[in-house]
Order: C-alpha cells, then sequence, then structure tokens
DNA sequence: TGCTGTTTTAGAAAAAATTCTATCTTGTCA
DNA sequence: TGACAAGATAGAATTTTTTCTAAAACAGCA
C-alpha cells in the first residue's frame, strides 16, 4: 500500500546521502508526506520513476553526477508533466535559475531553507504556485526585466529549404495530404521529407517537431 | 528623531483608508518597522517622499486614484533607486504582474497576505531578496518560459479540469498511451477526453489544440 | 566526370490518432 | 432525491502517422 491517499508523494535526487538524509528527516517532521524514494543522480531517478511515476513532487539537487537536476528536470517535466519539480541547490547563478526555470522546473529553493520552508513551498506548489526562495525570486524578476542578459540558444538543425516549407506546413496543423497538395508534391515526399525531419530535430512527432520549431525560431 | 536607526522605514501607498489601517496594524505588531507615512495614491506618494527620501521600503496598492501603483513605481524607482517597493495588491493578471515587475518593483504580495508574510517579505527585500506570492511566482515562472504569453487573450473554452491535464501532457508531445499512465487513466479514456478537447476548441488534431492552447494561455 | 546532397517517388507494415456509439460511477446542486 | 455534469471505461471502424527499404532525377562542386 502506499500509505493514505491524499498523502503528498515526493521523490528526491541528492547525490550527497548526508543531506539526502537529512532532507528526508526535515520531511519526515510533517505527516503529510510521504517520501517516495530517493535517488543519487539524475539518471537514477528517471529509472525510478519509471517503475513508478505516481510522485507528486520531485526535490531535485542541480550538482550530480552521470545526470544533473537540469537534464533531469527537463526530461521529467516532458514525460511527466504532471510531477512538479522543485530545485534544491546551493546554485544560484543567474543562467543556472534561468535554465532550471526553463527546463521546467515550478520552484528553486537554496539549500539553507529550513523544514517549514521546504513544507511551504511544497504545499504551495501543490495548491498550483510556485516557491521561490528571496535571492532567486530576485534574480527572476531581474531576468524579466531584462531578459537579453542571458544568452539564448539557436541552431538551424541544417534543414533544408524544402524541409523547411514542410516544417511551416506541419506547423499549421496540417495533414501530408494537405501539405502534398499545398507545395504540389506525393503525399510519399511529404512523409519522407517529414521522417528527415524528425531525424534532423531529434523528434519523433509533429507536436515535438513544432514545438522545437518554435523554440529555435525555424519558422 | 527618526527613532532607532536600525528600524525598517516604511511608506504606504493605499488608497482604501480601512484596508491602509488594517495594514498599518498589521505592520505595528513588528517592533523593527516604523511606518513613516502613508498616502492615497501615487501622486500624493511622490509628493510626500519629495520632503522625505529617507524611506526603506514602500507598500503599494496597484489601484489607485490620480497616479495608479504601476505608474508610481516607476517614477520611484527611478528618481530613488534605493527605495525598495512591494507591491500589495489584488490583481494578480498576468499582464499586471508583468508591468510590476518592469517598472521596479522588488515584491509582488497578494492582499490576502497575513502578518508574518509580510514581515518576512520586508525583511527578505530589505536583506537584498525579493518576496513573490506562490502564484505571483508562478506567473513569473511562466513569463520568463514563455515571454511572448503576456499580452495574449484569454479564454478558457470550458475545459474541466481533467482536460486541461490531458491537454497540458498533449503540448509535451505525448501519446494517449504515455498520457494514460500518467494520469494513472485507461488509454480510451484519454482518447474520450481528447475528443470532448478538440470538440471544446474546435480542432480537429494534436498540433492545433496545442497551438490554440498556447495561443490562448491555457497551460 | 564522378561525388554529394537535395528532392522526388513508391510499397508495405505497424502504431497511433480520430470518430463513433454506449455504459457506469460519482459528486453537485436545486 | 432526481437531474445534471464530469469523469471513467469499452469496442469498433477508419484514417493518419510513423518507420522502414529502395531508388530515380537533379544540382552543384571538385
Amino acid at each position: 500500500m502506499d500509505g493514505d491517499l491524499n498523502m503528498i508523494k515526493i521523490a528526491i535526487a541528492e547525490d550527497n546521502s548526508f543531506l539526502a538524509h537529512s532532507l528526508i528527516n526535515k520531511l519526515g517532521l510533517f505527516d503529510d508526506f510521504k517520501v517516495k524514494f530517493h535517488a543519487f543522480n539524475g539518471q537514477e531517478l528517471i529509472a525510478k520513476l519509471q517503475n513508478d511515476s505516481n510522485v507528486d513532487v520531485v526535490l531535485m539537487d542541480i550538482q550530480m553526477p552521470e545526470m544533473n537536476g537540469i537534464l533531469a528536470t527537463q526530461e521529467i517535466s516532458k514525460k511527466y508533466p504532471h510531477i512538479k519539480i522543485i530545485m534544491l541547490t546551493i546554485l544560484d547563478e543567474d543562467q543556472t535559475v534561468y535554465e532550471a526555470i526553463q527546463s521546467g522546473a515550478t520552484g528553486y529553493l537554496v539549500k539553507e531553507s529550513g523544514p517549514q520552508e521546504i513544507y511551504d513551498a511544497i504545499v504551495q506548489t501543490i495548491k498550483g504556485g510556485a516557491a521561490l526562495s528571496p535571492n532567486i525570486a530576485l534574480k527572476a524578476m531581474k531576468i524579466i526585466q531584462n531578459p537579453e542578459s542571458v544568452n539564448k540558444e539557436r541552431s538551424d538543425f541544417n534543414l533544408s529549404e524544402r524541409e523547411l516549407q514542410v516544417l511551416q506546413q506541419l506547423t499549421k496543423g496540417l495533414n501530408y495530404k494537405q501539405i502534398a497538395s499545398n507545395l504540389i508534391i506525393s503525399p510519399n515526399t511529404v512523409r519522407r521529407h517529414q521522417e528527415n525531419i524528425y531525424k534532423k530535430l531529434g523528434v519523433t512527432n509533429k507536436v515535438e517537431a513544432v514545438q522545437l520549431a518554435y523554440k529555435h525560431h525555424l519558422i
């Protein structure tokens, strides 16, 4: 049994076992929390989530071996959008804060946070809010005030002219027959182009392709 | 004399005198605070600061006659950069949050905040941090994730809670099996939800649904 | 001229998406 | 308490998507 259905189910990713245990102890003070499992890095966390994704909140360290917290957050927030991820780290550089937010984190706490702060953060997050430590909140606001302060990536993925045309039509929600008719080529050709686009973008379906297209300003 | 040099000097801008007094009472609970003055609108606040700008923090309402809190913040943060401004308002629309941050506010609290929250916010702000209520923090993060979202119109299409959850997962490019596993419901149910979502949104495929979701800021 | 990359076309199989029709449970509200 | 909406579940038919293998036409370039 998982215990009380109303309990908030938590997973932890933290490579330092001392800090992990200290964190688990802090969480243990609150009887509406249940720590389902703990992983020593992003890779391990994702493996464990594959077995059991019935988790409400992940408390995520950033600096970890194998796979860091940013990459893990990227993957988890994409694969399990229902899981809220709260960063719990000593890192507070602008770039890191920005990347964490971009990767899909719902909150960002510094490690000095006490039990009550962590408790509040988790509860607020579950209730549909977000929790930011004061100095992180300040950085977030500065990023909003001046987005250029953090440099944004850009890549073209070596898409050919024709592939870009097809991609543009894909973003409109057209199917391959409609695109074929629009570009005056055969449906088979459209499908081939789609395949090549998927390969170049590293995706496996339309929605992801369209998403990436917007993200990297390909269209 | 201004009293103890270590006291935090506060000014208040709030047009509703009942709320203003209630706020002053809340602040009175803490003996390291000193409310220097209170103004009924931005204009009056600026006039009073002209006489005496020896203020640490301004607690600023947004909706006020004569000059609203956004404009006042713009002017004050420019003229008196040493003064920290914390918004204290019932408004929590994306656009307003965005404008407040842009105007130079250091914090943003919703009016339900209790005495302790306000105390913490002020202290954290003085210590060089920022304080955001959880739902404001969430909005701030969404603005960072998708700055274009700010000036977008909004409609809700009468989607149910569950349908919004499914839609959110759709935007990640997940297929119905993955969504079923994430939400712990059967794939058939996911397909049914998708059908209803499509009907409500007036679309016929994923890409269009996701596009509309972003356009109308449903997720 | 041979090489390379783009664009084009096809066939086929498997997986997923889309559109139906129907039930059943649960919680809410008048 | 009965009606109503939301949520959950199934089965079935059809279309689309995705992945694969294979190959021809064409352009630019070394």
